[in-house]
DNA sequence: CGGTATCCTTTAGGATACTG
DNA sequence: CAGTATCCTAAAGGATACCG
């Protein structure tokens, strides 16, 4: 899922209903390649789309710029359109999206922590739980 | 998306990439309803499978049990089965689970203002925003 | 360069009926 | 009571080709 919550939230704010606080966070974030997004334009500044691809080779165009789209409508990042030739586009993150790195920074951290554990039980758990997920 | 993240993650995790620490983070929200799930259970204490369902009506059977069953596999909480007549089941946080609630809190609180200054733009904006989104 | 357009696959999520 | 089992659909994500 992920992105059934982006759209639930919408249609819960269309509707009126103003819950779901932690919801409304997560969609935020929910989509494959967001917070890495968010992360880097937190920390180094402007992008341009060429360079956001280099960084997430795995993403293609469509979905990349899926993500920018909606990370822009919900006021987290800009984007900036110079119509030179060839045309340069610039992604920067708002004030809005700032606001959320305090999470994401958490998140890292929790995610560190976490691998370090992870590592500490021995692969080979690691390995057993994947083969009892496969049954 | 949501639990395409997790299972990148816990590919990656397989095959010795222990990058992507906000991703292992992320992929333990994922999933539709596992905040309200962590949530509750970090709040209230234990909850049973039918109080649980009580409290998210709007989950099938199915998918509240896939999403405790994957909250369990994570080890953020614990299902214990009473073999009584009929049957008791107890889910609990686990002290893992625990260290999460600190970055829910967080989610709640942004989400929390973020409501308030959506409120703020008044509706109709929401709604230009919404048909914007039909084309 | 920074995307669209098109087509395709996978899978998360849901409704309903049934069971130890 | 606490789930399985089955079937279904919507939509997220991906590959590739093309465009202003």
């Amino acid at each position: 899922m992920t992105d059934v919550v982006r759209k639930d939230v919408q249609k819960k704010l269309l509707s009126g209903d103003y819950g779901c606080a932690k919801e409304l966070t997560l969609s935020m974030f929910s989509g494959k390649w967001k917070i890495v997004i968010l992360y880097h334009l937190g920390k180094d500044g402007i992008y341009r789309f060429g360079e956001l691809k280099k960084l997430l080779p795995h993403a293609s165009n469509k979905v990349l710029t899926q993500q920018l789209r909606e990370l822009e409508e919900d006021e987290l990042i800009t984007r900036t359109l110079y119509p030179e030739v060839p045309v340069r586009v610039d992604y920067e993150i708002t004030a809005l999206g700032q606001t959320l790195l305090p999470i994401i920074d958490l998140m890292f951290e929790w995610g560190t922590n976490r691998l370090k554990q992870l590592k500490h039980v021995a692969p080979r758990n690691i390995n057993e739980e994947a083969i009892k997920k496969k049954r």
